[in-house]
RNA sequence: UGGGGCGUCGCCAAGUGGUAAGGCACCGGAUUUUGAUUCCGGCAUUCGGAGGUUCGAAUCCUCCCGCCCCAG
């Protein structure tokens, strides 16, 4: 925070999901003595995931977050973003998977609905700051806000937030990055928070039951096109229902009997319709193509760092090539399952700062035939 | 209708007298603020059918049915 401005002069939005973390993220500004404000968004239709678990911004936790925010007495908003969220989060969603790719819905939302449109409004409402119950941690740099992973490598979701612009950091805070899950849980309890228990959320919050497939069709109708089934020489192997059911990496559902090994999907190919599958060995990538990279430190066209191709695994090192708004990534040790669409986010090698990180285009896998 | 071979879970496949391995697929659960992966659990009272021998058979015998190969 600015120091020159006393903090119950400060305003803060506090982006309150209706779980815990961003529970206890309003609870600590306001402890801390700023001027709190909350704001929880309606991002998609309520009864359709009603009865799910683990969802958030949507009925009943709408309900939970104005609970704590009168708990804490602070002023708070619900705001109708359901159109936002459809049209940058949803239907990006729904393109993506269309195209043959793997998208990751919470980094779209976290760099469109919540860093963008959420974080205009805080500014609309005088706000001086947007902070979110997120697992991330900014620190203040010699030159200027930096990104780092949270203190819980458990909980990190530097993955998710790797799109984050230099002006939007300089905007948001996240009293939670030096802090463990369990902490939180206890400071929600203290205060007795009535969400103090709520199950975490995970799963794409707007797919009711893990059929992220109803939503693809329901969004891009005659998207969906079955077709074939190929190993790495074309050779047919079966058919399938349509692209959008699969993943690079994907083992399930194929529904191809009678190997000694599992087979794996290799690669997709919308525009013909054909799914490639084969052994996992296959699955091994080393050389990785990413477009829109967003940098969050100054770095050289060439540099060594560590890099995520998924959320959940630990970074591998690996040498980055700047290209424009490109970039190549050579992975020192091979990772499985790269898919496009997915994120590949850089840090420091020997450190907890996040460099930036692309959308990965192509993963170069060892397509050649046995 | 001569000879030979085969028929075990949806698929592949062990088992040749002692009371049905395993893999693939599928289903369920766990893990997970993306999709996957992974992990755990489930999955043939029954071995093409009918008889028979035996304390006991998928395993031996007989007949029948079906498929494959070779030869006419």
């Amino acid at each position: 925070m600015k120091a020159e401005k006393p903090r119950e002069k400060t305003r803060v939005v506090v982006a309150m999901s209706g779980g815990v973390d961003s529970s206890v993220t309003a609870a600590l500004m306001k402890r801390a003595g700023y001027d709190v404000v909350g704001v929880t968004l309606q991002l998609y239709d309520a009864g359709a995931v009603a009865k799910k678990k683990g969802a958030c911004c949507a009925g009943q936790d709408i309900y939970d977050a104005r609970r704590v925010a009168e708990q804490l007495a602070i002023p708070h908003y619900v705001l109708d973003y359901e159109e936002r969220f459809r049209k940058s989060v949803m239907e990006d969603f729904a393109a993506s998977y269309a195209r043959g790719e793997t998208p990751v819905p919470c980094v779209r939302c976290n760099q469109t609905v919540k860093f963008s449109d959420l974080l205009q409004t805080a500014r609309d409402l005088g706000a001086d700051a947007l902070a979110t119950g997120h697992y991330i941690k900014r620190v203040d740099g010699p030159r200027g806000p930096e990104l780092h992973r949270a203190a819980d490598p458990a909980r990190d979701q530097s993955y998710f937030l790797f799109a984050t612009t230099r002006e939007q950091l300089s905007f948001l805070r996240f009293p939670l990055g030096d802090m463990e899950k369990s902490e939180v849980r206890k400071i929600a309890a203290e205060l007795g928070l009535t969400n103090a228990d709520k199950p975490d959320s995970q799963d794409i919050c707007f797919v009711p039951d893990g059929k992220y497939a109803n939503i693809v069709q329901r969004l891009k109708p005659g998207a969906v096109t079955p077709g074939e089934i190929v190993d790495r020489n074309g050779t047919v192997l079966g058919r399938h229902d349509g692209v959008i059911h699969f993943t690079v990496g994907q083992r399930k559902g194929l529904g191809l009997s009678g190997n000694a090994d599992p087979l794996f999907v290799l690669a997709l190919d919308a525009a013909n319709a054909r799914v490639v599958a084969g052994p996992r060995e296959a699955l091994q990538t080393r050389m990785i193509a990413l477009h829109d990279v967003n940098w969050l430190a100054n770095c050289p066209d060439v540099f060594d760092c560590a890099v995520k191709v998924r959320s959940m695994r630990p970074p591998v090192e690996a040498r980055v090539t700047k290209q424009g708004d490109d970039a190549s990534v050579e992975l020192l040790s091979p990772e499985e399952s790269v898919a496009p669409g997915q994120a590949c986010v850089f840090y420091e090698r020997d450190g907890t700062r996040v460099l930036g990180g692309g959308w990965i285009r192509k993963a170069e896998m060892a397509l050649a035939a046995e």
